[in-house]
DNA sequence: GTACGGTGCGCGAACGTTCGTTCATCAGCC
DNA sequence: GGCTGATGAACGAACGTTCGCGCACCGTAC
């Protein structure tokens, strides 16, 4: 498996192994005669070019690396997959990451990227939020784009429209008729989930309903669990809520066994909305009404966002959200007596749909 | 953002370039004086060193490709975590790529990684079953493991023990009394399918029961909808059947929803063990026995086999095959009466656990 | 004062490319 | 037959490292 040099393809053809260069790239001007001689010598050494000299002399590596916290998670997968194919569609490679938190191999892992020389740095990983430090690795060493706002800022930020994916499923709820609508909520030191209480609040107050703090609930959105315990928790409190808005569908499948456990049906006595649109979401019983986030769109759009900051053109200064999408099925009681979608955004704030 | 050189650090403390390399990596003999010099140079220019240049000396990258077909299936993205914590303990950084199948793109990207000098390659693509191609392409030139049998052979091959993840669950059905056990495979095409299918014939021929090919019936294992269908199928032919084993989780929620239109209660009318133990197996209704394969260890696994083959140490020639393990829940009616679990394997073929 | 061992650095070479320049060869032309 | 211009191919340099060798210089010992 040792590798072959144009050096080696060039001694077998006879030539120096500047002309074999020139040859297998198609550049300068050589005799019909000789390019064979240097194409059969190639063939014949099954020579594969090396990307790394090439690399070192061009100060390009057509790479992107990529830091997530964990990709088993289902949003970041699916980020993932829009961001590769995009990459591999300009025909960058991926390097791939992962980093717990605060960890010190956040920082190791940043610094054997920008040693590798990538060309630019996507972040996926809602860790960038609270720690400070990897903003501060990151800034002005290397272009980045990020799916969570960063610390700090200066860093570009792409994101499905949070906003809207709380607004459009609580008025939703109110539109169905709904008076008394909860939320179980994600992790409150989330950006996304102040945002999106922002949104609730928002849909609330243009039906003319009245915020209770005592609705909202916060659940470890990351296992079903947390969507069960904190809809029990939530309906301890406030027994008589009639529509629920649930931050993500894992937690939604929570929601749904704690109100079965509690002889509350659904939709009937409880309707629930979840956000995400995981595969699942149309199998549970009932099948859940939810929010479609452009979770693969984000990871492409952030290659595209990338590949403008690495050329240096406008590196887009504000947050860029992108389109979520009411997706009515059971659990909510369907698309019954939902008002039109307005096209363009109910609320517009400082804070819209970033997260 | 443009980098630092040994060169500049070197100019800015007032040595030659060379010198400044042995203090920045610790090598030579260099007075403390000077030395405090360059590290202060370094500090002052945000030095990092360039791993292309350093990797084109030494012939390797630390770096490994993974050729996947889609990161998010739960799966492949399970095996992706702990391939890649695994590689990055050794210090490797992971490049990953998604190929359709046969698509040409496969082609590319392996090129673009041996072009990269990767060290090796781990396949989680079930495409390398069926696509000789793919096989050709990695075979005797780079270091390869695979987690599915590559065509052709020659690749060492990490699976979880596929046999028993058929058999186990099939002698729990047969332990629980059930008589009559239909099966819901994954696609045809693939060899997991059969060494399943082979396992669950084992199973009923250790528990005396007559194997009935019309109780077996092939789903698309790739969407919730194709248990649904198959189960549907497949009750048309047996609604006799009081037990069922479905290839993946996925299809056995599908599996479910199709019993629970049919009026059959589950387990009291027909019992259902899954495949995978995904995260919501534990909150289907009733919650889902299952057998757990060890996905993550298996990424673990071939970065293992990876290392050693780098390294030439003796590549394993045969199959690995990692321990599966039972997930008693409802949907079975729970571990009542269930046999122990020898700890050798059940049967021994050549085909055994492969897949 | 010469020989000697050690220390501190510089220097050349190599890894495999790409790019630009130089050089040899040859045909065509007055 | 000497000049021009084109063509084909060789050549030198550079990218940023690492490695090993060589060479000053200093202090010590005879």
């Amino acid at each position: 498996m040792a590798h072959v040099s144009l050096k080696d393809v060039a001694t077998r053809a006879g030539v120096s192994f500047q002309t074999a260069g020139k040859v297998l790239n198609g550049k300068g001007r050589v005799s019909a005669a000789t390019r064979e001689r240097i194409v059969a010598a190639a063939a014949a050494l099954d020579y594969v070019p090396n990307a790394l000299a090439r690399d070192l002399l061009s100060r390009s590596t057509r790479t992107i690396g990529v830091i997530a916290t964990d990709f088993a998670n289902d949003a970041l997968a699916q980020h993932l997959v829009g961001l590769e194919r995009e990459a591999r569609r300009h025909g960058l490679l991926t390097i791939i990451g992962s980093v717990d938190a605060a960890g010190p191999d956040a920082a190791r892992y940043v610094h054997a990227l920008i040693e590798r020389r990538v060309d630019g740095i996507v972040t996926l990983a809602p860790a960038v939020e609270d720690n400070p430090r990897l903003g501060e690795l990151l800034r002005g060493r290397v272009p980045t784009v990020s799916t969570h706002t960063v610390a700090g800022g200066g860093i570009p930020v792409v994101t499905p429209d949070n906003l809207r994916s709380a607004y459009l499923p609580t008025r939703h709820l109110a539109s169905l008729g709904h008076r008394r609508i909860g939320t179980v909520t994600g992790l409150r030191h989330r950006r996304v989930t102040h945002v999106r209480v922002q949104g609730y609040r928002q849909a609330l107050a243009d039906a003319d309903l009245p915020f209770d703090p005592e609705a909202v609930e916060e659940g470890d959105w990351n296992v079903v669990e947390g969507g069960w315990q904190a809809t029990h928790r939530l309906l301890d409190r406030r027994p008589d809520l009639t529509g629920l808005y649930v931050h993500n569908d894992a937690m939604a499948i929570g929601a749904l066994a704690a109100l079965r456990e509690r002889g509350r049906r659904v939709p009937d006595d409880c309707a629930v909305v979840g956000c995400d649109d995981l595969p699942i979401a149309a199998w549970t019983t009932p099948p859940l009404t939810t929010v479609r986030l452009p979770f693969v769109e984000v990871g492409e759009t952030a290659v595209r966002l990338l590949l403008a900051e690495i050329d240096e053109r406008t590196p887009e200064p504000r947050p860029i959200t992108l389109p979520v999408e009411m997706v009515y099925r059971a659990s909510s009681g369907g698309r019954r007596v939902d008002a039109p979608v307005d096209p363009a955004p109910p609320v517009t704030t400082a804070e819209a749909g970033t997260g």
